[in-house]
RNA sequence: GGUUCCGUAGCUCAGCUGGAUAGAGCAACAGCCUUCUAAGCUGUGGGUCCCAGGUUCGAAUCCUGGCGGAAUCACCA
């Protein structure tokens, strides 16, 4: 692919403000925008940054600048000033180029891999004893497309999910199973392997519950102390002792409760469509974690308390002194991230460390860094905190206690349930079979719930409303894949032999201005998908994707493609749809989104 | 209380590394299917960009101070 010509013109202008003006524009003063729908022009320069240069009027250094644009690059046709704006147009060629350039790439806009150094997203990260949620579906989309944007951008990528598998809350469900379950399994009981741990874990929190307010009423202790002296708390805090000290009947126990979440969220995670390039437990990382803290107590970093604690005071980095190990010797959630980080940078050699993570965590990965600081440890500055939103409810947080928690494999089911009655009712589908409707119907559910879910600011919190959230017009995933399946519809109609054999050759005065529009937002894909892998955000690509269709589908209202008598027009607008729907194709997979053939 | 983040149309969100008259979708209303898929297209109405200052040729965007909301400041993870 030949150089961008934003960075020819951005280039030129530059030079051309060093010979005419002889002043050197600031690094990064120079910069081109899209010109606006009101205008005529490709590219807008804003001179306004260069007039105290030029000790000129904006009008006068807008003219001096254009004049020398058009003199020296070949492909820019002319230019206009209005005020300070310096609009440029390009040669219509120039855009025809680009189709035919782009358009037997199938991977257009994606990078080869060309780093040496991999980066590792860590995302997902459940607990075992509850099922996957809401919460985790943003995270695991948000995660699974990063990795795919950074991947597409040259990037080697390892997903990684770090498992919590260990300490007091899954003892809380082990101790509540083992009293309470009656050796019952997920196939006696015929649910979801995490689903029914996580049942046994509400059965903990509600006996817990009811012994604590007894002692409060009993021996007038505050429910923090019930909490903590009743007899169900005291039994998981042994069984965690017991587990860090590796009794055999607790450990069994644990594996076959972690086996039964494990089969279940296999379960969620393929229907999800994310997947890992290694799975770390924090089970296996925690004792790392261990001895890096007591290294750093030898170096003197961190001290150990009285009653056998060990802290690190982080008071001069305005933060708080921090437990990194309890005094009976086992590790806080902490301990593990050290030990985590420690591995994988000696594994893998990453250039970054991305943690999708939630914001409520800030604090935490805050504390983090500060410690690898004081560890000196060579990758404390390659870890970054992939912070993103809350997914509220319109009654708030979700919060188990109140049953609001919205269950990943419900809320899969139910966008499935969706797309199939809407499906129906528009009977396009009448001559597919059960096993492609009930693909399309899944694709379909999850295209909706994906897009709504990765169209939102990462960082920002976002609104779901169960019942009307989830919409299959406008600015929507099905939407997309209705575009895309649109253009599929006129490719088959085109026929392989007719694609085959086709190339362009469309006068450039042919070609009107919707299409050349079209042509430019997909020129502009690339650049697109770099800005989303710099700022970490799939929201980029879903709000391009959208404009796409949205621009397709005005130029497929207002012309036709097959119908074209002009066969040179034709050919044009078959290889223009084709190229839009490959582009909305591979936006779509950097979301995680498949696009079917047929809608 | 400290720290961080957020506040744009009735609702959900774009736009925020300062640039031309602030955009979409949903909802409401009015149109468009003998022509490539109407899950589409077109139009109408809807805004003190939370408020007040400041910086600038230019502020939704940057700075300061308010107001409102969220998260966090655990020997929970």
């Amino acid at each position: 692919m030949h150089e961008r010509v934003e960075s020819i013109i951005t280039k030129a202008v530059t030079d051309i403000i060093r010979k005419e003006f002889e002043e050197e524009a600031r690094p990064g003063s120079v910069v081109l925008q899209k010109t606006r729908e009101e205008f005529e022009g490709d590219f807008t320069l804003v001179v306004f940054p260069f007039v105290k240069l030029s000790k000129k009027s904006p009008e006068q250094t807008a003219e001096i600048i254009g004049k020398k644009l058009l003199e020296n690059i070949e492909v820019v046709k002319s230019y206009n000033v209005i005020k300070g704006f310096l609009n440029i147009s390009l040669y219509t060629q120039y855009w025809l180029d680009f189709l035919s350039a782009a358009i037997s790439d199938d991977g257009y806009g994606f990078s080869e891999e060309c780093e040496a150094k991999p980066v590792v997203v860590e995302f997902s990260s459940p607990n075992t004893n509850k099922p996957l949620h809401l919460g985790h579906i943003r995270n695991n989309l948000l995660g699974y497309s990063i990795a795919k944007i950074l991947e597409a951008s040259g990037k080697k990528v390892y997903k990684v999910n770090l498992v919590n598998d260990r300490g007091i809350h899954i003892c809380k469900s082990m101790v509540a199973w083992k009293l309470f379950g009656n050796g019952i399994t997920p196939e006696k009981s015929g649910k979801k392997g995490d689903k029914l741990v996580g049942d046994y874990y509400v059965k903990f929190e509600n006996e817990l519950k009811e012994q604590a307010n007894k002692l409060m009423i009993e021996k007038f202790m505050s429910e923090e102390d019930a909490r903590k002296v009743s007899p169900l708390m005291q039994q998981a805090q042994t069984m965690l002792v017991k587990w860090e000290n590796k009794d055999a009947d607790t450990l069994a126990i644990w594996s076959l409760m972690n086996g039964w979440v494990y089969e279940g969220f296999d379960e969620t995670y393929k229907r999800l469509g994310v997947s890992f390039d290694k799975i770390y437990k924090e089970s296996e990382t925690y004792l790392h974690g261990k001895s890096i803290v007591e290294e750093g107590v030898e170096k003197g970093v961190f001290y150990k308390k009285d009653d056998g604690s060990i802290w690190v005071d982080l008071q001069d980095e305005g933060l708080d002194e921090k437990l990194l190990l309890r005094a009976d010797g086992t590790s806080v959630y902490i301990t593990q991230d050290i030990g985590t980080a420690d591995i994988r940078y000696k594994e893998a050699q990453p250039a970054e460390m991305i943690y999708v993570v939630g914001n409520e965590q800030n604090y935490h990965f805050n504390v983090l860094k500060k410690v690898l600081k004081k560890l000196n440890k060579p990758y404390a500055d390659n870890i970054f905190h992939l912070s993103y939103g809350m997914v509220e409810l319109p009654q708030g947080k979700m919060k188990s206690r109140e049953g609001t928690v919205v269950d990943a494999d419900d809320l899969m089911d139910e966008m499935h349930k969706t797309a199939k009655e809407i499906t129906e009712i528009l009977g396009k589908t009448s001559d597919f079979s059960d096993d492609e409707k009930e693909k399309l119907y899944e694709t379909i559910g999850l295209g909706a719930l994906k897009y709504f879910i990765l169209k939102v600011d990462p960082k920002k919190n976002m609104m779901f409303n169960p019942v009307e959230s989830i919409d299959f017009n406008g600015n929507t995933g099905p939407f997309i894949q209705y575009t895309h399946a649109r253009i599929c519809s006129i490719l088959r109609k085109a026929g392989e032999n007719r694609l085959r054999s086709i190339f362009l050759r469309i006068a450039p005065d042919k070609a009107n201005e919707k299409e050349i529009k079209l042509l430019k937002l997909i020129y502009s894909f690339p650049a697109v998908l770099k800005e989303a892998a710099e700022e970490y955000s799939p929201a980029l690509i879903a709000n391009y994707v959208y404009e796409l269709c949205k621009d397709f589908n005005q130029f497929y209202h207002d012309y036709s493609v097959l119908n074209e008598t002009d066969i040179a027009i034709s050919d044009f607008r078959l290889l223009l749809s084709k190229l839009t729907a490959q582009t909305v194709k591979n936006s779509m997979s950097l979301l995680g989104i498949e696009v079917p053939e047929r809608m």
